[in-house]
RNA sequence: GGCGGCGUGGCCAAGUGGACUAAGGCGACGGUUUGCAAAACCGUUAUUCAUGGGUUCGAAUCCCAUCGCCGCCUCCA
């Protein structure tokens, strides 16, 4: 089976192929950084990850550009409001580009954790203000644009796609206006392409109309095009974006350039927390630092951001999630177990007695490879693919019982779990530096005093003193096994 | 009000006309193991897929109605 996408602009599943053989240009709508990242980010980078992850293993050179949005937008689009950047610069008394400085740097951080791989290019749409207002001349030139009073708008009624991605009519639209029309436009529905700034706007940029900003549209436009070309292959972005966001990307895109803006267009779906809307009023917000350290009166514990990656995981980026500190609790679970069984597969690997993968065992690892694969080309059923993980563990653990198993064995099966568990699904580690590292030796060796002292007393059937320090060690987060082969320690 | 989506075991969640008497994870319970635990392994845990009708030889999957939730229609991942 070949690799599908489910494509927002068709509505349905379409097998991918690049327009240019081998390679793959896609473009994500990145965060407005006017504050820390949230389980809502979490979710979306998450799931374009993978695509990103995906595509790569397939063998694909893929670029990936995620921009990053500094110049705030309006607060609403009745040409009033204001800066949402600027709000947020102002009640921390600061810079808005300084303010942008410090939420870029958390939100790459957080992403860092999240086990995303940086995106190739990280454009700032400050950074491009010549192209955009290039495009908006262009789009004057050709007619599809007018100017008024120092803004710019775009005229949807040029453009007759308009609407075909968010499936919405433009005379339905018209009929049914909520929002009071601004008077420089000539109909609702254009949107602004340029925006005239008022002399207190802290910023602003010179340009043919007068001193301004750019729309709220135009960046994406600008910058996938800037990076990628005419015509993209993929467009990821959140369903709530769809419009009018993406809509107008497509409307000023294809109008300047007169091709298909993008081939494949995916939406992820939202997340809630504990069944409602995540919203600041609701008390139910989370970001991703309060998730990862537990300090949120929702939160009973702070969560491995691997563990809140492979929650997202378990369920599919076209669905919506919802968070919830049970279900938190339970992705560290299963977190833990396959980290659990990597680790041990990994120890075993170097203690096991020397041979070759043995025909039984390459057979059933070709097998959850290829359900694997096929779970990953449905349109990305990383769920499905995480249950083969989980597949994997179980196999695994039955090997590691088995005092028979070869390194080759183990081997293999680490093998699968790096490429599966780690290149693909960004849940499996390529290093577990936590136990038994270098940074760990001073406690290592404080432990294994009280070790050998339990050991001592559990051989003088003083099990009261063993159980004692066995209870004080748990207390502190440190957990004793004792195993056939002797007592080991791990971190809880 | 208009448009779109969702509702699966105690919890999260995949499956979207016949191989479903419904994956996987978490939790719970029983067993193996252990001095007792922990971890691991084995087993049990939905005759049923929001509710009520209908279509079909056959429905969790299609249609209608009702209830609930989510998104878009103003920036928002």
């Amino acid at each position: 089976m070949k690799l599908e996408f489910y494509n927002s602009l068709t509505r349905k599943k379409e097998e991918f192929t690049p327009l240019k053989k081998g390679v793959v240009g896609i473009y994500v709508c990145g965060p407005t950084v006017y504050g820390h990242a949230h389980l809502g980010h979490a979710k979306s980078y998450v799931s374009f990850d993978i695509v990103v992850r995906y595509l790569r293993y397939l063998g694909y050179g893929v670029t990936y550009i995620q921009n990053i949005t500094d110049v705030g937008h309006l607060t609403d689009d009745a040409d009033e409001g204001e800066d949402k950047l600027v709000v947020a610069a102002k009640k921390e008394k600061k810079h808005p580009m300084a303010l942008a400085e410090i939420y870029t740097r958390s939100y790459f951080e957080d992403m860092d954790m999240l086990g995303c791989v940086r995106p190739d290019i990280s454009p700032r749409a400050s950074g491009h203000i010549i192209e955009q207002i290039e495009l908006v001349k262009t789009l004057l030139e050709k007619g599809y644009a007018y100017e008024a009073n120092g803004s710019v708008y775009f005229d949807v009624s040029k453009f007759k796609d308009y609407g075909k991605l968010s499936g919405r009519n433009v005379e339905e639209m018209l009929a049914g206006v909520r929002v009071a029309v601004s008077p420089d436009k000539k109909a609702s529905v254009d949107f602004a392409l340029w925006k005239k700034a008022e002399p207190n706007h802290i910023m602003q940029w010179s340009s043919p109309w007068g001193m301004g900003y750019p729309g709220w549209h135009l960046e994406c436009s600008v910058m996938s095009m800037k990076y990628l070309g005419e015509t993209i292959d993929i467009h990821g972005g959140g369903i709530e974006n769809k419009f009018p966001h993406h809509e107008c990307e497509i409307a000023q895109s294809e109008a300047a350039n007169g091709v298909q803006f993008v081939r494949y267009w995916l939406h992820n779906n939202m997340v809630t927390v504990d069944g409602q809307k995540m919203g600041k009023s609701l008390n139910n917000f989370i970001n991703l630092k309060q998730a990862f350290s537990g300090v949120h009166e929702k939160l009973t514990r702070g969560y491995d951001p691997l563990a809140v990656r492979q929650l997202i995981l378990n369920s599919h980026y076209r669905s919506p999630l919802d968070f919830s500190d049970a279900a938190l609790f339970a992705a560290q679970s299963g977190y833990e177990k396959i980290t659990s069984t990597v680790i041990a597969v990994r120890e075993n690997a170097k203690s096991a007695p020397e041979g070759e993968v043995s025909k039984e065992a390459a057979k059933e690892l070709e097998q959850l490879k290829e359900k694997f694969e096929a779970a990953m080309n449905d349109d990305l059923n990383t769920a499905v693919a995480l249950s083969v993980i989980f597949e994997l563990v179980r196999f695994a653990n039955g090997l590691l019982e088995d005092s028979g198993t070869t390194a080759g064995v183990f081997n293999a099966v680490d093998d699968l779990f790096s490429s599966l568990g780690g290149d693909v699904l960004g849940v499996v580690k390529d290093e577990y530096i936590e136990v038994g590292g270098a940074s760990d030796e001073l406690i290592d060796g404080l432990v294994k005093g009280f070790i050998k002292q339990r050991n001592e007393a559990r051989s003088n059937k003083d099990f009261a003193r063993a159980d004692a320090i066995r209870d004080e060690l748990d207390g502190i987060g440190i957990v004793l096994e004792d195993k056939p082969e002797g007592t080991v320690w791990r971190r809880k």
